[in-house]
DNA sequence: ACCTGAACACCGTTCAAGT
DNA sequence: ACCTGAACACCGTTCAAGT
């Protein structure tokens, strides 16, 4: 009789870094940050929690390193085509899309320290303006200023901040690309 | 012979919210909110952690909540002299100073939920432009992104995100000015 | 190499009890 | 009214053991 392999092992695949970091990013989108434990991690591996460090030495800390880096890597493309502004008006939508639908972790990419995604954005935020003609200094400054405001303005969105009066109702869409064109046209 | 109080009464203040909430607050600036507990806490104020909970009945979520509060809440001014692009750059360097002297907090003003102390404060930013005689769509645009650029820069700050070589240390006084001077530059 | 099981030192919070 | 002590249901992580 030929040996099987145990019933986990048939329905499961592998364990891996990705799927241990999808899995994770699940849990935060689904039941928030503070739900992210191991062991339920481990459950919906079908996994005991203690295998994840066989992927992840550092254990959670790794974890959650990892969720940043999954989230908050988005350089504005290689060289899209189109003036420099409209780039930049690009990348910054699609940023703002990719914080909100894993707002879970925005407090993890504002707590990590120094994580290499924000690092890389930066640069390539830079590279657009520098390729548009704008001079170093200035395009060094609108690159954290613009990757400042989108991370903080989603930061107020999420919380559903409101206006003063709470009877009125903000229109996110519209505030966030009025103050997107605010930023763009402040660069010189 | 008259009744002593006990020793413990004798030597120290009261239990307060005022007195839970600094106490916490020196906890995350000098070691990290992630060595904040109640059982940690209690010790600080030399008492045992389910004292705390008569003070603050929801627990944990309160004191997170109370440290936001603290941090987070500064009004530009009720109405300081001088042109409101001047009154809007010391708000800014204010809380630019709070958010950083107290940068463990952080994280807990991008978590928790429509804080009251966001609330206020955009609606001052807004004040102050309505009466430098800025159009009302266009200070709110602009008191959003104001407050999102600044704390959100902060996190980019406290994070030490690197110039893109990492060769060349960023000098982050003249980064948040000449942010701050863009984005001023252009609310219109 | 990859995963498990038991164990350790912590958590937040409850509840009854003390004063 | 204000605080304590014991207890409960969780955590992250280690370590020896299994296959």
């Amino acid at each position: 009789m030929v040996r099987q392999p145990s019933i986990n092992a048939q329905h499961r695949a592998p364990l891996s870094t990705e799927r241990i970091i999808e899995a994770a990013l699940q849990i935060v989108d689904g039941q928030g940050l503070g739900r992210l434990t191991m062991r339920r991690l481990g459950d919906a591996l079908e996994v005991e929690a203690m295998a994840i460090y066989h992927h992840l030495p550092r254990g959670k800390e790794q974890l959650l390193d990892g969720l940043v880096a999954h989230v908050a890597a988005a350089p504005a493309g290689e060289s899209p085509p189109g003036r420099w502004q409209d780039v930049l008006r690009g990348w910054a939508g699609d940023y703002r899309g990719r914080l909100m639908t894993h707002a879970g972790v925005l407090p993890l990419v504002v707590t990590r320290r120094n994580p290499a995604a924000l690092t890389a954005t930066v640069a390539s935020l830079r590279e657009v303006m520098r390729r548009g003609g704008i001079a170093e200094d200035t395009a060094a400054v609108a690159a954290h200023t613009l990757l400042g405001y989108v991370i903080g303005h989603t930061a107020l969105e999420v919380r559903g901040t409101n206006e003063d009066g709470a009877d009125r109702a903000v229109n996110w869409d519209a505030r966030f690309t009025a103050g997107l064109d605010l930023v763009i046209r402040g660069v010189r």
